[in-house]
DNA sequence: AGAACGATCGACT
DNA sequence: GTCGATCGTTCTA
C-alpha cells in the first residue's frame, strides 16, 4: 500500500503543510470501511518558534508529548471539550512541530461521513461547501479521536496519507484548475506575534 | 483542590 | 456578525 513516506514528513513545517495540499487522507475503520478525502486545506505549528503552537518553545507535557515523536507520527488533540483536532507531526524527532488538517473534500465513503457526522437522522441537511471544513468537522466523519493520538501514519491500516486514489484502488478525478492561497491561521489571536504568521493554506476553486 | 482557558462549531440576530 | 456549549489540560498553591 503506498503511502507518504517518513522522509515526506521529515522537513520544514511550512513547505510540507504546502505540500499537503491534494494529498490523500485514508481512514479505515474497525468494520473495515474506508473513508477517502481530499486534503484542501492545512496550518503549520512549530514549537521552536510559534506562540500558537501547544509546544512553543519546547514545552512538554503529557499532552505535547506526542509533537516531540518521530515524524510521521499522528497527533490528535481534544479542543474546547468537545472537538479532536488531527495533526501529522513534522521536522526532525525531538524538534516539536506539526500541520494541523483543517479541510478535506469528500472522496470515498461520503454517505458514512455523513452518519458519523450527523447521527442516523436520515434528511440532515447536507452543504457540500460547509461538509467538511473545519478539524473538528473531519475527525468527526472520519472517526477520528483521541485514540488514533501517536498513530504511526507510515505504517498503520487505520489512518495514512498518500499522493492518489490509485493508491487505495480508486479512480483519479479529473483534474481542475486550483490556486494556493496563503493567510493567517485561524483561532490564535492570543498568540503575540505569531497570530500574523501566514502559515493556513487551502486550495480554491480558478474562477472561469 | 480549584480555576482559567482553549489550533471549534452551530445556532442565532 | 455574536454567543454559549463543554471538559481536558495546564498551572497555581
Amino acid at each position: 500500500m503506498a503511502r507518504l513516506s517518513r522522509e515526506f514528513y521529515d522537513g520544514d513545517t511550512v513547505e510540507i503543510a504546502k505540500k499537503l495540499l491534494g494529498k490523500y487522507l485514508v481512514r479505515r475503520l474497525e468494520d473495515g470501511r474506508m473513508l477517502v478525502g481530499r486534503i484542501t486545506e492545512t496550518e503549520a505549528y512549530i514549537g521552536r518558534c510559534d506562540k500558537a503552537c501547544h509546544a512553543y518553545n519546547y514545552r512538554k507535557t503529557e499532552r505535547t508529548s506526542t509533537l516531540f515523536s518521530q515524524p510521521g507520527t499522528a497527533y490528535v488533540y481534544l479542543i474546547y471539550g468537545m472537538y479532536d483536532c488531527l495533526n501529522f507531526v513534522t521536522e526532525p524527532e525531538g524538534e516539536p512541530s506539526a500541520v494541523l488538517l483543517r479541510g478535506v473534500e469528500p472522496v470515498y465513503g461520503t454517505e458514512t461521513m455523513r452518519r458519523l457526522r450527523y447521527g442516523d437522522k436520515p434528511d440532515t441537511p447536507y452543504r457540500r461547501k460547509n461538509f467538511l471544513n473545519g478539524p473538528g468537522k473531519v475527525c468527526k466523519a472520519f472517526g477520528i479521536t483521541r485514540a488514533q493520538n501517536r498513530v504511526d501514519l507510515t505504517t498503520s491500516e487505520e489512518l495514512f496519507l498518500c499522493d492518489s486514489p490509485k493508491d487505495v484502488g480508486l479512480p483519479c478525478p479529473d483534474p481542475r484548475k486550483e490556486r494556493l492561497c496563503t493567510g493567517p491561521r485561524i483561532g490564535v489571536d492570543y498568540a503575540e506575534e505569531a497570530k500574523d504568521f501566514p502559515w493556513r493554506f487551502w486550495l480554491e476553486k480558478e474562477e472561469i
